[in-house]
DNA sequence: TATTGTTATACTCTATAACTATA
DNA sequence: TATAGTTATAGAGTATAACAATA
């Protein structure tokens, strides 16, 4: 193994996820104004319908105080809706509005040509590799974080 | 494609690589109290030895900037040394004490065993496929962030 | 005029925990 | 007592640009 940062494996990821990353917020943050969070949210109700908070948390790997926050700024823009679960009212329930739908129905074309782009490199067996590597490394490093 | 977070490769590539920096940060930041920057720093140092900062620069992904808090920071620490370029006095050429060099020594081995650990999921023609797949995707990436 | 590196400033993110309300 | 979510606050990181020294 070589230090070389250019050629050292964590560092190597670093830069790809930086770089993959602000190519996808040139859409979303650039042209529409949501953060990263926001992005985030909108995404999991866009694809999920209404959910509760916590089920957010879940799937977006954010903490409550990152949805908190994301999700007030969200429905002060008008975006979505937050309203009481009558099953237990200590959990929001989360729900974009028209205007929500509208903007990420708007985004969502746009991120997804971007991320065709970036894998039209890869071929078809390409692409099975990559997702199966990386769901390799992902549990490796989950184990490396909870071991500290 | 699906824009199911679970499933996106954006959002894939950004959790994974969190998560590996994490598991690397345990040991440089929380062992060795050092920063992304500083450790960047000082691995590139620890490499290639007495460097011009604008090598440095080159040779991390950081801005002018980041490299001149983490050498202030370092060269308080004792951890290297900043001296002048008699070629050309704007340039400053930086160069790991023997502090920094133990220091770096340390950090090391404990570092590369964690990447060893993470890569042992792989086998080396995985591994191969790995370095080429990123090497596919990262330039794609940047012809992205460079069109806007 | 352009480049290297430092400093200033404002802004955003992050981490921790205290707090409110419900259960 | 425990959980869902909000608020507070301090610290770290980021972005932009002004600036001094040198070329």
């Amino acid at each position: 193994m070589n230090l070389k940062l250019q050629s050292f494996f964590p560092y190597q990821l670093a830069v790809l996820a930086e770089t993959v990353s602000r190519a996808m917020a040139q859409v979303y943050a650039e042209r529409f104004e949501l953060s990263r969070d926001e992005w985030r949210v909108v995404a999991a109700l866009y694809e999920n319908g209404a959910m509760k908070t916590t089920d957010v948390i879940a799937q977006t790997t954010l903490d409550k105080m990152q949805v908190s926050r994301a999700v007030a700024r969200l429905e002060h823009d008008g975006l979505l809706q937050r309203s009481e679960d009558s099953a237990d009212r200590r959990n929001k329930v989360l729900r974009l509005l028209p205007a929500g739908q509208a903007q990420v129905a708007r985004i969502v074309p746009l991120v997804q040509a971007r991320v065709e782009f970036l894998l039209e490199a890869l071929d078809a067996d390409e692409r099975r590799s990559l997702e199966a590597l990386f769901g390799k490394l992902q549990s490796r490093a989950t184990q490396l974080i909870r071991q500290g």
